[in-house]
This record gives C-alpha cells, structure tokens and sequence, in this order.
DNA sequence: TCGTGTGAAGTAGTTCACAGCA
DNA sequence: TGCTGTGAACTACTTCACACGA
C-alpha cells in the first residue's frame, strides 16, 4: 500500500477540496487567475499553506499570473476524484439519514448516493429521496451489484457495530460515521467520524471560555 | 480574557467529552473505578493521552483503583458545562434544520435548543419539533428574551454570512456551522464549521488511496 | 507491583523567509 | 518587482518513560 504519492495529511486533503469550491465559483464569475493570498484570504488561511497544500496535487503555479483557475480545477479533479465516479451507499433512513439524502443530491456529482439500506421492514423495496432501500439482509449483494465502497452511516449508536460490520462484508472501503459510537474496523477500511454532538459542546465551551480560536483572522 | 485556566487544546476537549459520554455508559452499568488504559481503550487512544487530557479537568486519579467513575464524571460536568445549562438557536428549518432539531433533543440535556428561526413566512409562530419558530427578524429581540448565546446554523451557503451577521448582532457568541461556508465573525465568536460535504470526500479519497490513517487501532 | 502524573522526547503540521523566475 | 516553490524554523500535539505512591 506504499504508493508513490508521498502520503497527504488530512488536513490538507480537506482544505484542498475547500479550495476546489472556491475554484469552482470562481471560474463560474469568469476568473482565469488567482494567486495564493487571493485564495488563501477566500479560505482563511496562509498563502504559504495554500501553495505548500497545491504542492500536492502537483500543478504549478507561475509568479506572473499566479495560478490557471481552469488548469487548477482540472489538475484537482484528477488528484481528488475517482475517474467515473463513486457510488455511496446509506445506512439509515431515519430523520437524519433522509436529510442527508437529500443533502448530498447532487452536491458532487461524482460521489452519488444510490442505494438506502434500513431494517423498518416497511421501507424495504421502496423508494426513498429517489433512492431504492434494502433490507441490510441484502446488503452484500446489493453493494456488489452497484460496486458501491462507501458508506455513509447514519442509525443509532447501539446499531452502528453491528451495520458496520456488516458493510465490511459487503466490501465497503471507507464510512463516514454519523453515528456516535467508536467503531472497529479492520485496517485496511477508512471511518470518519462526524460527531455533531460533539461539535456542539466544542461551541457550547469555547464560546464561554475565550477563543482557543484557530489562528485565522475572520476579519472584523 | 486570558483566565486562570490554560488553554485547553481543541482535540483535549474534544475527547474530553467522548470520555464523559463513554464514564456515563460505565457509570450506567455499575461501574465504580476505571483505568487510563480501560479509559483508553474504549476511546480509542493511548493510555498517555487519556490521563494527560484528564489533568486539564483536574482530577486526579489513584494508582490502585485508577479514577473514581462517579467524582470523574461530576469534575468533567464542572468542566465542561455551564450551570444552569445553555440554550441554543437553531436557524434553517429545512430538511436538515429539521434533522438536527431531532438529533439534538434530549441528547445533551445541558444543551437545548430552545428556538427556530426561518425565513419562510409559513413556518412562522408555529411549532417546528416542539419548538417555536420565528422569523429572522425577530432575532435580537427573543435571543434576547430566551438568553440564547449558541446557534446551530443550518441554512444554504448563500444566506450563511447573512444570518451570521444577524445572530452575532443578537449576541451570539458560539456558532457550529453546517453549511459550506467561511464565515467572517468578530474575533470573540467562536465559529465551528462542520463541513458534511467535505467529510465525504475525505471518505472517498482516503478509501481508495491507502490508509493516510489515524494512527488508532481499532482492532480487527 | 502496577498505574498515575508529568518532564522530556518525538512527530505532525504550520509558517517563515528567501532563492529563483517571469 | 512580486509571486511561486520549498528548506528550515517553529508550533502544537502526542507518546515515551520514569519517579512516585497506594
């Protein structure tokens, strides 16, 4: 597994799909150009961040001009994004499950949700936000059949084990665990976890106690 | 604004309240006493980590029985929570807002989220998830009146700096932002970004590229 | 004896500062 | 001149390793 990109730290990894974004908008306004403290202010960080994070995907930027907003873009996708895309799959269909459904439609196209998994019975075989669920009982076949590596799960934290066991022997690679719950996987299989409950009590604690505050200037 | 307390370092806090949701699951089943490294174990950590975020909260353990669960649990509640609890807003009342609302009732009892504000007339004075729903223009006034200091903002990234706007102008001082974008507050808020679109893509990068792991075992 | 508390060492991530180029 | 690319310095965080104590 020792490829030949030298390893990305993830924090990198997040703010170069930042910069993406703001990319994207801006050659939507028609920018053909944009230095590294242009971008660096859009995204609230140093310019020398911003040009040591583009160092990874490999694209050069030139001192006159700056960067090549479209060449950046294309230069991105192709570190970034599997080519052809990625099929998701969810796991829970409850009140946040659907909302996220509904939140990931059509955000990157090229990483869409398509198959729904849920133990409610009455959900089976029906289609919800336009996606088909399953029993979990079919989930390794289902998974195969869609070649789906990804999933995004969303039950209860008593549940989460079991389902995510059950994704690894459906061949899933990576999961973004909503689920506050710490989950054993084998190693190979990447799990971000996104505990909102958490997040919240960061806000509740720093708000009262003084700024622990990253170091970005947020402006006035 | 610089207090007794050293600052905390944001992951410290962060983990902090995984322990305390993990000593209250302990706690639950009859546990009295509790090692680092049983501590550590369930977190997901090392046993070094644990007892140094520990210090932060003050509590000192005894090397026989390791901490007393129940004093552990009640220095971390003085540590990590306002008496009296704090009430927070929660602004967008579409899908996801509507998620959240759920996701959050109950779960943190100190942390409740008292009111709505959304933009759609309709949704106006009425009741969203047992809570009152209020127009945004009303904002400075029931903050105000509800003593509201933390906000969840869950709104589409083209309204974001504009309802930001308004609740550091109602007297916000903490926001956990789920949508896609850089807000620009006073110094003295306290912005954490939640960015579910980015956690996905980490997902998906992560799962095909090898593991750029955390370093955490998490067992086979 | 074994676990805590913590100084010290180690590691990862960020920012500086400057050489080199358009 | 002013920006990029990057070694080197710095900062923040993690882990080691050991003195101390029940």
């Amino acid at each position: 597994m020792k490829g030949k990109t030298k390893d990305v730290p993830q924090r990198t990894l997040e703010r170069l799909t930042l910069y993406r974004r703001l990319l994207n908008a801006l050659h939507q306004e028609g920018a053909r150009h944009i230095y590294s403290h242009e971008l660096a202010d859009m995204a609230g960080r140093m310019p020398a961040q911003v040009r040591r994070d583009l160092m990874a995907v490999g694209y050069a930027g030139n001192p006159a001009r700056g960067y090549e907003v479209e060449g950046l873009i294309k230069s991105m996708r192709r570190f970034l994004d599997k080519p052809g895309g990625q099929n998701v799959a969810l796991v829970g269909a409850g009140n946040l499950g659907k909302a996220l459904l509904a939140y990931f439609k059509g955000r990157r196209p090229n990483l869409r949700i398509v198959v729904v998994f849920d133990i409610d019975p009455n959900k089976a075989n029906r289609l919800i936000g336009g996606c088909r669920c399953y029993s979990p009982a079919r989930m390794a076949q289902v998974m195969k059949a869609r070649d789906v590596r990804v999933a995004v799960l969303a039950v209860p934290a008593p549940a989460a084990q079991e389902v995510a066991d059950q994704l690894v022997a459906a061949g899933v690679q990576g999961i973004l665990n909503f689920a506050p719950a710490l989950l054993r996987v084998p190693e190979s299989v990447y799990v971000e976890d996104l505990d909102m409950t958490m997040a919240l009590e960061k806000v509740a604690y720093f708000s009262r106690r003084g700024p622990a505050r990253k170091k970005v200037s947020r402006g006035a």
